[in-house]
DNA sequence: ACGAATAAATGAAACGATTCAAAACAGCCT
DNA sequence: AGGCTGTTTTGAATCGTTTCATTTATTCGT
């Protein structure tokens, strides 16, 4: 049982193939009787276009490959919706892909997606870029790099600006009162978590009197973040920070169990408490978790139009996006709820 | 810039066509010799095959269609992954879509996939069984139904048995030495957490003089269990359940916030609670949550062998495998941490 | 009613990999 | 040398769609 072509389809409607490919593709040429004609033929023989016959023809495909690190995690996961509904909007579709942080599997997929003559490739490359990206590269693969930068002459790129987004947090702290800032957050080699941190100083030292110290953690989940806080919690009160900004929203809800826990710190009176990343968790914490908000959807949108633009003229230079996080305030830092945009 | 085609490389190598394509497919028909000029060739053009072409004179692709609900839900995640696992084993590869419970963006990748020509389908539909899925079948494509079942004569299918996890979870409160069971849960026209329900109430019946109340919920998340919590907490103590069953862990986690923060009870001394998922939070909650786990990935690998016995021989019976859910029992209902399997 | 101009329909060629029947080749024995 | 067997290699045919140069049909003005 061998689905019909467009072939059987001209048969049944008693025209040429030609004709059948006019109605599929440039309905406006043919004439109504016939389009009419044609129409029903593919209804009944329930007829669907072969997407491989028409790429062979096409000389490449409609879709664009998407590596991510990790499809489990929530900011990739809205990367992806954005990158889809953008590509949708053109016409296009995107196929996923998980490297899982495993090289392998990451160049397992580059090779699908070549072989698949996909139009172009957003990745999130697993550790430094690996050659079978500068490959495809070569190879005239338009490649946009996501939340990673590369060389500028070489790829396009959209990343997110973390040493900002440390500055918006350590701000916020700043601007509700505290003076006595903490930072938690796992080791400094970590990029991301250096790049917070540093944004961090750099708004302490605009504030004359505010002190930061670092709380370093051997991980940055939930369980770091609560032995962390049990440790601050033995301090005389005193010498206990007034506002805690920890690198990411896992460790700050272990910080805020622990404070909670031990029942004689009020958040946000005694102490306020901000986290990054702003997970679904955040929002229904105990106490509502301020955080700070990459837009991801936003940066799969423009992944897919600096492709399309390296698409459209290659020789064109190179264009680096850099979207600035913004901050959700909530009750752990004593606003009631509101986003502002930078 | 065309990329390379095995006509190109041919002739490089100074050999055919044919020649070309048996060193990919069937080496060993093909002298060393021969070989090595055509490797060589290959690699020095960069040659990459076309997959649309081969594909297209296949007859069928190497991939295998998977749709989701909603790829953010980290049931689906976990899915994904055992289902891209097995397929991979085959040689095959699955291509994700997410329908985000929309019946439109449903059908759109469903006429995807079919243009794609997959080797099969596998689809959580929303709602009831669409016609573009029953066209589809029609049409001799092989799907398989995941997380759903449908009419057992036309489809394969894996789900999973809520009714028995409802009853694991009492019955895990009840040999804990509760008696006083409460079931918290969103409306009874949810499917799964009517289930649930029935399996607790199997699990009560068999206990003589033990007792269940419903507590309904209009929603199935965080702030919802904290509101039932608060409302629960203000009756005399003694009419208060001694084991709470959440319908799943968001309410549960709810639950627990509510319990700690009115500090008066202390869990799983005075009330055990047990929710159900096993998300990742569960494990990391103040007190680490007593949970029953669906085996997501499991469910992923059996629907790529469901659908691989059903391209194997399409006359063949349908199966259906309906997975036992298994308890995670943690410090929330007075257990150290385990997981029994069925 | 005739030719010009426009509109509609035609069908062969092309895309690139695979297959398969046929041809070329090598080795071996008499 | 000739015949035989088995191994390599060849290249035309094929998959289904789109395109484009042609052919055929239709409309219009005079």
């Amino acid at each position: 049982m061998r689905s019909a072509s467009v072939k059987d389809v001209a048969d049944r409607a008693g025209v040429a193939v030609g004709t059948v490919s006019h109605v599929l593709n440039h309905p406006e040429r043919v004439s109504p009787r016939t389009k009419e004609r044609v129409l029903r033929a593919i209804a009944e023989l329930g007829f669907v276009r072969n997407d491989a016959a028409r790429q062979l023809r096409a000389g490449r495909s409609r879709t664009i490959g998407l590596v991510m690190l990790d499809a489990a995690n929530p900011f990739f996961a809205s990367l992806a919706r954005g990158a889809e509904d953008a590509a949708a909007e053109a016409g296009n579709s995107v196929v996923f892909a998980s490297s899982r942080h495993d090289p392998e599997r990451e160049s397992r997929y580059i090779d699908l997606f070549e072989e698949q003559r996909v139009q172009g490739l957003l990745i999130t490359p697993v550790g430094d870029l690996s050659s079978r990206v500068s490959e495809l590269k070569a190879r005239g693969v338009a490649v946009v790099l996501v939340d990673r930068e590369g060389d500028p002459e070489l790829y396009s790129s959209v990343s997110v600006d973390d040493v900002h987004g440390g500055y918006l947090a350590a701000s916020h702290l700043l601007q509700a009162g505290r003076s006595r800032l903490a930072f938690v957050g796992g080791g400094k080699h970590v990029q991301q978590v250096a790049d917070r941190l540093r944004g961090a100083e750099k708004a302490v030292a605009e504030h004359p009197g505010a002190t930061l110290e670092f709380l370093p953690t051997p991980e940055l989940d939930v369980l770091a973040g609560r032995s962390v806080g049990d440790e601050l919690l033995k301090r005389p009160r005193h010498s206990l920070p007034d506002g805690i900004f920890c690198a990411n929203d896992l460790l700050a809800t272990g910080m805020m169990q622990s404070i909670l826990l031990m029942n004689s710190l009020r958040i946000p009176d005694d102490v306020a408490l901000i986290g990054y990343d702003d997970i679904a968790f955040a929002r229904s914490a105990v106490v509502p978790l301020s955080s700070i908000r990459q837009p991801a959807e936003e940066i799969g949108r423009t992944a897919i139009r600096l492709l399309a633009q390296e698409l459209e003229d290659p020789e064109a230079g190179r264009e680096h996006v850099v979207f600035k996080p913004e901050l959700v305030g909530r009750a752990s830092t004593g606003v009631l709820e509101s986003v502002s945009r930078p």
